[in-house]
DNA sequence: TGTCATCATCTTTTT
DNA sequence: GATGATGACA
């Protein structure tokens, strides 16, 4: 994990540059010639167009090790940016393999965010910060706007603090400060927006805090007004690696071009179709007009494919070829045919989850004369993170392992955010976000009229709120309860806030003393509800990630900008995900479920965007097919619950544009004859083999539906969880209270096997499996 | 001030 | 279906 030490970031070279002096480059045989061109053209601007699954990654790190072994630059003085920490981390990880060592010296390589960050500590006071800024959460920066919004006397019924923050965040993506806002943009907001942007970087300015739009928005404004900073770096990053540069958006790329502009060593890597963050401000434009921007640009295109088959690889560019003003590439392999793409169409989502769920449990034993795939290998992609529920939800019934990727950040539970204001208080005591945050929780007897209180005695003094809030009680400003329990609360942050400083205390020590004196830690001990134990336990993780830090404020630094959470828990899991989380991800076999107009395209990307949109979300078709190394398996539902409403779905635009030669249509399930009449297939141009059974209007299918309810779920097969499960099932009885990791509470109604049918006190009655039942008492924490 | 019920609104996608 | 905001009540 990458620590934010930056003592040696410009010092010396710290370990292999001093060995390396031109050595041979075993390396650059492993490389195909294209893979080969752009890793030898090393100097001048260098643009390397590389599709899905043609080793970008192999070929960037062969780079920066050979721009290291070539004795051109040390590893210090190498810019290497990425998207993502994942994608950080890969890299150090594969440099670190070709150079036979650990990569400890590679300071400069990191996402956009985290090399902002460092280098805005260094010139904070160019824009009016401290140094020891704080980055804010989304979760802050909302009430933040919401305050002024509010105080601005503006209905934000009407005109949400969402909107405003998303605006913001438009224009902070473009790098215009509120002075550069274009006059075309004057009506954002109700014509207030740009008003209201400005008092916003006011406010944070006073908060002596940054966002995340600032990290990047800072630093350009930096460079151009200060031109020996510039020139400084322009100077010691001698090489610039960009990875996914297609998802730069412009303050990202004017950073980019500034600092590339002295030496021009520049190679960008991106691929223009697999371009999927326009709504959050990326430039397909960057790529597209690389070649202008920096004259006399080596291109280079890897279009040989090692992951997929023909059959993925030709369905995949069939729908690609739609979109216009590409730089165009051809992907081919060497590898035989294999199966082509699977499409197959359902009555509604959860008969699709029930498909997909029984379709991966034979799969895993060898179906249709295909070889076994592991649960390890197979993935579901969606569209939209709420597709996820029906697979959960069918999963958990069935029992099969998944994991979720992606899912609810665990910085962004409310639980670590709470504690996380506790720390930030502690250390940093005129936070008034993190104090606004926990004053009221656990409940104090603090509600709006004290909190105002505070606020007016604060403002008035010209300090901070629990400054604000020390004077309120001196003063005897408030009286009873919440006088009394505001008093241990300003007394608990000053004691805490002298811990922080004791040496002899440890971080980890003073955080739990924190939780367990606020107040914190019991109220969730108290709290009945189903998530309390989870929320513990959560609390608990919290502690023991501090054990990587040296103090308080180093783990919070990393918080901010570390959101992922890589609970890799271990065993054979089918992977769900969506398909913006998927990319740069690959399977051997992937399911892309809820093909359907509206859903996927869907429908607000093409309100918002019109034709732009329906491109980006082709090109989201393009990145979710071609994940798929062996096996693709596209699929729709003709019915669809949409905000709790049954809606009649279209299947997606996408499916038409599926070259025929390339897909095989499946049957659906059941005992209905199949076909695709009138919700299927009719129209998308693709014979389906049942395309004379009239489909869903069958009275095969309505006898279906009316048997639905009580239709076993699923045939058993012999998978390692129905074996397991049988084992459980003798330790329950009827009417026992259990609890239910998802589920929460409930009672016993009926036993089925090796399921269990339990009426849940929130969650109504649910058939599960036996083994994610535990004893009511016996609850793990 | 806290709690409960009702109601509206909503859903992409994330550093 | 679920969450958040609002308003009546204890």
């Amino acid at each position: 994990m990458s620590s934010f030490d930056e003592t040696d970031a410009f010092e010396g070279a710290s370990l292999a540059a001093r060995a390396m002096a031109a050595r041979p480059a075993p390396y650059l045989d492993d490389l195909n010639p294209a893979q080969r061109e752009a890793v030898e053209a090393l100097d001048g601007p260098v643009l390397m167009l590389a599709g899905a699954g043609t080793g970008k990654t192999k070929a960037l790190t062969t780079r920066l090790v050979h721009l290291l072994n070539t004795g051109r630059a040390r590893p210090n003085e190498i810019l290497s940016v990425t998207f993502t920490n994942k994608a950080a981390r890969e890299m150090k990880l594969r440099v670190g393999r070709l150079l036979g060592e650990t990569v400890e010296g590679m300071p400069w390589l990191g996402t956009f965010h985290s090399i902002c960050v460092k280098l805005l500590r260094r010139h904070a006071e160019l824009v009016d910060l401290k140094s020891n800024f704080t980055i804010l959460d989304t979760d802050d920066q909302l009430r933040l706007l919401k305050q002024l919004v509010q105080a601005a006397g503006i209905d934000d019924k009407r005109w949400p603090a969402r909107q405003l923050a998303g605006v913001i965040d438009h224009w902070k993506n473009r790098a215009w400060t509120p002075d550069k806002v274009p006059a075309g943009e004057a009506s954002a907001y109700d014509g207030k927006g740009v008003a209201l942007y400005r008092q916003y970087q006011e406010r944070l300015r006073e908060l002596n805090a940054v966002d995340f739009g600032d990290l990047l928005l800072h630093m350009v404004v930096i460079f151009q007004n200060h031109e020996d900073v510039l020139k400084q770096y322009q100077r010691w990053f001698r090489y610039i690696l960009v990875d996914e540069y297609q998802d730069t958006n412009v303050a990202q790329y004017m950073w980019l071009r500034l600092l590339a502009g002295g030496h021009k060593n520049i190679c960008c890597v991106g691929d223009d179709d697999q371009s999927i963050y326009g709504w959050r401000g990326a430039e397909v434009g960057n790529i597209l007009r690389f070649e202008k921007d920096f004259p006399g640009a080596t291109v280079v295109r890897l279009e040989q494919n090692y992951r997929s088959t023909p059959h993925i690889l030709a369905a995949a560019g069939g729908v690609i070829s739609g979109n216009k003003g590409r730089l165009g590439k051809e992907l081919w392999t060497e590898v035989d045919e294999g199966e082509k793409v699977r499409l197959i169409g359902h009555w509604d989502g959860e008969e699709e989850a029930r498909w997909i769920g029984e379709e991966i449990e034979s799969m895993q034993g060898g179906t249709r004369g295909m070889r076994p795939f592991s649960l390890d290998e197979m993935a579901i992609l969606v569209r939209a993170s709420h597709q996820m529920r029906a697979f959960e939800d069918r999963f958990l019934t069935i029992g099969m392992p998944y994991r979720v990727i992606g899912g609810p950040r665990f910085y962004e539970r409310m639980e670590i955010r709470d504690a996380m204001a506790y720390f930030r208080l502690v250390v940093s005591p005129a936070d008034d976000l993190a104090f606004e945050r926990i004053v009221n929780t656990p409940k104090r007897g603090l509600g709006d009229k004290a909190q105002q209180k505070i606020q007016v005695a604060a403002r008035q003094n010209g300090v901070s709120l629990l400054e604000g809030a020390a004077i309120l009680l001196e003063e005897k400003g408030l009286s009873g309860k919440g006088a009394a329990e505001l008093g241990r609360l300003v007394e608990g942050l000053r004691r805490w806030g002298r811990m922080a400083g004791d040496p002899s205390m440890s971080h980890i020590e003073l955080a739990e003393v924190v939780l367990d004196e606020s107040g914190y830690t019991e109220m969730w001990q108290n709290d009945k509800t189903p998530e309390a134990p989870g929320r513990l336990e959560n609390l608990k993780e919290l502690v023991k990630a501090l054990e990587g830090f040296e103090n308080l404020q180093g783990f919070l630094e990393h918080v901010s900008l570390i959101m992922d959470n890589e609970s890799e828990e271990q065993g054979e899991k089918v992977s769900i995900m969506t398909l913006h989380a998927a990319k740069g991800l690959e399977f051997p076999a992937v399911f892309l479920p809820g093909w359907e107009d509206g859903l996927f395209p869907s429908q607000r990307s093409m309100d918002e965007s019109g034709l732009k949109g329906v491109e980006e979300e082709r090109r989201l078709a393009y990145v979710g097919i071609t994940r798929a190394e062996e096996l693709c398996t596209i699929s729709f539902a003709g019915n669809r619950r949409v905000y709790g409403q049954w809606q009649s779905q279209m299947p997606s635009r996408f499916i038409d544009e599926l070259p025929e030669d390339h897909v095989e249509v499946l049957t659906p399930p059941g005992l209905y004859g199949g076909g695709y009449g009138s919700a299927g297939l009719g129209g998308s141009g693709i014979e389906s083999r049942a395309a004379e059974a009239d489909g869903y209007n069958s009275p095969g299918w309505r006898r279906l539906q009316a048997r639905a309810g009580q239709r076993p779920l699923s045939q058993p097969r012999e998978s390692k969880a129905s074996v397991i499960d049988a084992q459980a099932v003798s330790s329950h009885t009827v009417g026992e209270r259990v609890f239910h990791q998802k589920f929460g509470y409930g009672a016993i109604l009926g036993i089925e096997g090796d399921k269990l049918e339990i009426d849940f006190e929130k969650a109504g009655v649910k058939k599960v499996v036996a083994k994610f039942v535990s004893g009511a008492d016996d609850i793990p924490f």
